[in-house]
DNA sequence: CAGTGAGCGAGCTTCCGCTTGACTT
């Protein structure tokens, strides 16, 4: 017998159904062990990471060690990334005591043919990948158990009977959240106009604004520190010439906006939020379930791709079908020449593809009320996002003209839909189809009026979860299967509440944030995630083979003293 | 004799990331 370990139950699953008799599947369930909670858990003399057994564990690393007993090889397949190498690093050391054979396989795509290949091209555990995973683990460690009691012993008394906490990924959020606080609590809102000429041709009116001159050949408009203000609006209205009005530009010409991607875990986490009003544990939690799969007229089966990915890269067979979908179900013309291709940013450990349905010819209308509506609105999202995502690019008409009295000039611009192509699938922001007509250059403009509309500028909105989730990601900090619990932390610590759907700090939020940029910046700032993964990688590249001084190099850059750690 | 300070020990907390399922509200 063949003993064949993933992460995933559900994966385990997919991938019995592939094999023969000889192979037991059975799953990890993710890490099976970790450093213990209840210390720091490294090894005086050789910084080595003491992992132990989670506790909850135990049934399950029973069960593969009783396969393993009556098996004469194990594959081990968890996922290819850095967390995935441990595991399977974890799992040959209770295994190897009862068998010979032990080979780490790899592959992209949970198909028949990716899982042969991948029984055909064994490796051996990838030992810089494990490396960089304890480095990993022993940095938010040591910064998290460190820094923690420290705020326990500075606020306890202040905040009697709350716990305290700080980390690599909670406490950049946490500062996110207080500086915009800060930024909107000092904000100086002024006021300032916009100025249109009404003009008038054949009947129809429209709208120009008036834009500031012309610089070296391009407009630029009004903006950011350039505001119309009450002065300038005395200055315009006592010196323009509205009957000297004549054309400067006029250019008539074709547009295109491309899909998006399809659904990576954060931009699924943002679009639900957005548009289905979901939170992020919502929305993971139906994912999971489309994932794990729904009872779909008796038939059980997976309605969707692994939700937890931070890539959104589609494989080559599930191209080749939406191409097929495209062809058959909407329209030739709605095929793009090519398979669109997303490029991937380069910190990605894409070790699964992107969110999309298992079967894209499994129409949301065909399991609408056969699934609970959430569910099926979540896939439905999934779905569109995914068939437009590789459907050919909207085609806009655009009018943009540049009219001016010879001192100032205005500026108007129109885009109308010609051509839907993939809109039709995925509403996207497409700019107001206001009405502009065509005119030649040199002709003189009716001007009906003059209007300035009395504005004022705003403050930057609050984080929302899905906002905060895109910036933390955009910086590099956090991961998709912590995304979600990233705001529930600072909300359970009592440092952030949920006001609507807003985020706003609390007083004892803002006493930690202040405590930690003012003895701690470095754990605060958003760039110490990226520094951190910059050396990371080169220890999965194998570029550093001295794991600890990496360790010793990040600790010392937070400021903790290393006499605290050991 | 009363008040102070050093030193010690106990108790209480915590990180991020990978997976579900077993709990409670």
């Amino acid at each position: 017998m063949k003993l064949f370990i993933v992460e995933s139950p559900a994966k385990a699953k997919t991938i019995k159904s592939y094999l023969g008799k000889d192979f037991v599947v059975v799953a990890t369930m993710g890490h099976i062990k970790d450093l213990p909670s209840d210390e720091m858990g490294i090894d005086f003399n050789s910084m080595e990471p003491k992992y132990v057994l989670l506790p909850g564990k135990k049934k399950i690393v029973n069960n593969i060690v009783n396969l393993a007993k009556k098996c004469s090889v194990v594959f081990l397949a968890s996922d290819r990334d850095r967390e995935g190498e441990i595991i399977s690093f974890h799992v040959k050391e209770i295994v190897s005591n009862y068998v010979k054979q032990i080979h780490r396989i790899e592959f992209i795509e949970v198909t028949r043919d990716g899982i042969l290949n991948a029984l055909n091209s064994p490796r051996d555990i990838n030992y810089n990948l494990v490396n960089a995973q304890k480095t990993r683990r022993l940095i938010d460690r040591i910064v998290g158990y460190t820094l923690s009691p420290l705020l326990f012993g500075k606020f306890k008394v202040k905040y009697k009977g709350y716990s305290f906490s700080a980390g690599r990924v909670q406490s950049p959020a946490l500062m996110l959240i207080c500086e915009r606080e800060l930024e909107i609590k000092n904000f100086v809102s002024f006021p300032y106009y916009d100025v249109f000429i009404e003009c008038e041709k054949d009947g129809n009116t429209f709208l120009l604004k008036l834009v500031s001159e012309y610089v070296n050949g391009r407009e630029v408009k009004f903006g950011g520190d350039n505001l119309i203000n009450n002065d300038k609006l005395k200055e315009v209205k006592e010196n323009v010439s509205l009957s000297e009005v004549k054309v400067i530009s006029s250019k008539v010409y074709r547009d295109s906006i491309k899909p998006l991607p399809p659904f990576k875990t954060s931009t699924l986490q943002q679009d639900a939020f957005l548009k289905l009003g979901f939170s992020s544990s919502e929305t993971m939690k139906i994912a999971q379930q489309l994932y794990e799969g729904m009872n779909i007229g008796g038939e059980f089966v997976g309605l969707i791709t692994y939700m937890r990915t931070d890539s959104v890269r589609t494989s080559e067979y599930a191209i080749k079908r939406v191409r097929e979908f495209i062809k058959s179900k909407i329209g030739i013309e709605y095929l793009p020449k090519k398979p669109r291709s997303y490029s991937m940013k380069g910190n990605e450990q894409d070790a699964h593809e992107c969110i999309r349905p298992t079967d894209v010819f499994r129409e949301p209308t065909f399991i609408k009320g056969k699934i609970p509506y959430k569910h099926y609105l979540l896939y439905d999202l999934i779905w569109r996002r995914f068939v437009a995502s590789q459907l050919d690019d909207a085609i806009l008409s655009v009018i943009e003209i540049l009219v001016s009295d010879g001192r100032y000039n205005f500026y108007g611009v129109s885009k109308s839909i010609v051509k839907e192509n993939f809109l039709k699938f995925y509403p996207h922001s497409v700019p107001d189809d206001v009405f502009l007509p065509n005119l030649k250059i040199g002709e003189r403009v009716n001007v009906l009026k003059l209007i300035s509309k009395r504005k004022k500028t705003q403050p930057p909105p609050r984080y929302t979860e899905a906002t905060l989730i895109k910036k933390l990601e955009s910086e590099g900090i956090g991961r998709p299967s912590t995304y979600a619990s990233i705001v529930s932390t600072l909300i359970d610590r009592k440092y952030v509440v949920k006001k609507g759907k807003f985020l706003e700090p609390t007083a004892l939020g803002f006493d930690v944030y202040y405590f930690l940029k003012n003895t701690y910046p470095n754990v605060i700032d958003l760039k110490l995630t990226s520094y951190v993964e910059s050396k990371l990688d080169d220890i999965e590249k194998g570029n550093i083979r001295d794991w600890k001084k990496v360790l010793i190099e990040v600790i010392s850059k937070v400021n903790i003293p290393i006499e605290k750690v050991f």
